[in-house]
DNA sequence: TGAACTTGACGTCTGCCGGACACTAACCCT
DNA sequence: AGGGTTAGTGTCCGGCAGACGTCAAGTTCA
């Protein structure tokens, strides 16, 4: 195929990825956020994100930047982009446009330092953020619902936890994610009618009655959209 | 808010949209597709779309398109972006992320004709293209999944209608979408059930049985993501 | 060592919703 | 008037989600 010029009418904008990463910690969800080291905003809390690089596909941006601008040690065991921000004045440095990811990233990823250009970067509430940059508080949202998609219709909340879990455990990541109660009977009921858990040894919690581990069906995959 | 300039590191990209834009036409679910009048792809079949003007928004953007490469004379009653394009080799012209978006026209948009760099515009059936130029197939079969998910979920079939209708027209516009037979009485009652369709008067149509007059009650939105 | 505490595991009933299924009603045409 | 065509209607059944309280198996601490 030859290769052909632009067209003159093919406006040239920044194209970035902003990535909403989420985790558990201690029974509460939360995203990773850095502080920026940058006008705008400097100092203010935002979502990890850059600009895409030449020949560079969007989701392998979207991984670098979670690596460069933040310590994650871990691979994120989901990446889905969700929405694109395109708004003309969304970023006063002229127009930028932004696909925003979900990324989920499994338990034990714990520590992260600022890299790159940023202060520092942090696990914090992901329902109760701080003050967030630029629009980022409404793709933080929008992550969140996409999440809870995600949760009921894929099998998302098992990326949140390692190999081996609990029931209990797993109910505290729905639980987290959609903000809200479970009945403790109806979880199991429907977890274990969807047949995608296997139970194996037992394991001991500090205190009260050793719970059950299960683990992930070799079969299971996450549904696209 | 100062103006700043764009980072070094701040890639340049071409920025377009495309739409998959739907109606109904004999009961059977149709895309408005263009003929390029322009290389590469020439006189090949595509999704009608183009570049982003500066300072545009980007669903300007797709309204502008659809009226310039095709002569619709009607709003969209729908609009929707749906999932960004970027892979780095989709284009031969260099790096084009293209923001896909999904719109719906109402019964009656028939006449279409070529306009701009378009050879021509014609509604072609939605689940069996001709062979599409670009990744447009791909946008292609994105966009009916959406519309599937949304029409069960929010109301669109409605857009597809006139302000008023029976229910076996309705009921047309859900089996062209999903691509499947339905059982009428369930639908029937399932419609009915949900309380947004309003009766009226009579009429005949051609043949058979007249059938109830119905529009959609006031109140009644279509949900977002 | 045993009593108190903590947390895991378990089943029933009820209401709602979706799917299968066949006949009568109303109008047109000839 | 009769045949053709399409609109309109109700029941039964199975599955799923939600409400609800008690017993079981450990740990902790006096």
């Amino acid at each position: 195929m030859t290769r052909l010029a632009l067209p003159p009418q093919a406006t040239q904008v920044g194209l970035a990825v902003d990535i909403a990463a989420f985790a558990m910690h201690g029974g509460e969800l939360h995203a990773l956020l850095v502080q920026r080291g940058q006008l705008p905003h400097a100092r203010d809390w935002a979502l990890p994100g850059g600009f895409v690089q030449p020949g560079e596909e969007l989701h392998e941006a979207a991984l670098r930047e979670l690596r460069t601008e933040t310590t994650v040690q871990l691979e994120p065991r989901h990446l889905e982009q969700f929405y694109t921000f395109g708004e003309v004045g969304r970023d006063p440095r002229g127009r930028i446009v932004s696909v925003a990811h979900l990324a989920v990233l499994p338990h034990g990823t714990v520590s992260v330092s600022g890299g790159g250009h940023t202060l520092g970067a942090e696990w914090l509430s992901a329902h109760r953020p701080p003050r967030l940059a630029f629009d980022h508080q409404a793709i933080l949202t929008r992550a969140l619902l996409r999440l809870q998609l995600r949760l009921e219709y894929a099998n998302l909340a098992l990326e949140f936890l390692p190999d081996t879990f609990t029931l209990p455990e797993l109910q505290t990541v729905y639980e987290a994610i959609l903000d809200r109660h479970l009945d403790k009977r109806n979880f199991r009921k429907r977890l274990l009618a969807q047949g995608i858990l296997i139970p194996s040894g037992e394991r001991r919690s500090g205190v009260g009655r050793p719970a059950q581990l299960y683990r992930r069906a070799k079969n299971v995959r996450v549904a696209a959209l």
